[in-house]
DNA sequence: CGGGATCCGGTCGGATACTG
DNA sequence: CAGTATCCGACCGGATCCCG
């Protein structure tokens, strides 16, 4: 992968309860926000072609995720006068950072879903034969 | 930063909602896991260290949180049978790997808040000059 | 097409009390 | 110390209807 990003000394500590960061953190940790920014990564979209390709997201929480990251300066919302009207919504400097990280872990996700798997069933049948 | 780890071939895609590794993706997307995990990587700790070093977390978040993460494998719980009783938590080599994914997430949002908030500000002060 | 507005059930998550 | 159990309010998130 080898994409770090300087990362600028701060006197925030974000295992503080008081650090602002914590809000941005709950963005990013965000159930939707590794896919939409992750599917925005590979190029433009627009509302509806996002709706299909982050399969299951409904338009409310498509629509309150992107406000979000526009809001925090990740993506950009760009509204073309045509009608039917044409939004296209794309990745800043920002949020392309972000994606980055985000992006490797999705693929991570999936690459060692295998991992996963068997530890979860190997918690779910335990306890079944401990001393009886 | 420099740690990517291998990346198996995998038949699911995260894009689609029925794949399974969406729980997944919503286990490290979650709120506190980031810092649970983040805490853990540099030593094990017992509960109540773990309590106060992720500031702000509720008893029961933290052990709900706990619980998933040893369900999927990430972490481990070992019980010492003292009085009062001693546990304590630790990564596996699968939350390891997770653990420098999310600790590099934590690093770059605390070092880029700056970006953000003026993002933000000018996000929050807008449409209030526009046509008028 | 790209939303906004509203209703509403479900779950998240904090506070509190109790236990071995 | 390391939890479990319960109450309960807040918000998440889907479904539905409507608009320019």
């Amino acid at each position: 992968m080898e994409t770090s990003f300087e990362q600028p000394e701060s006197p925030w500590d974000v295992y503080l309860r008081s650090c602002p960061c914590r809000e941005v953190l709950d963005l990013v940790a965000n159930k939707w926000t590794a896919l939409v920014l992750g599917a925005l990564g590979r190029r433009p979209h627009r509302f509806g072609e996002l709706r299909r390709a982050v399969d299951g997201i409904s338009q409310k929480m498509l629509t309150q995720n992107l406000r979000s990251l526009e809001r925090d300066g990740l993506v950009t919302r760009t509204v073309y006068p045509t009608t039917p009207p044409t939004v296209e919504y794309a990745h800043t400097e920002l949020g392309t950072e972000i994606t980055v990280y985000l992006d490797a872990i999705s693929t991570w996700t999936v690459g060692n879903f295998d991992r996963i798997r068997v530890a979860r069933e190997a918690y779910d049948t335990r306890v079944l034969t401990p001393v009886t």
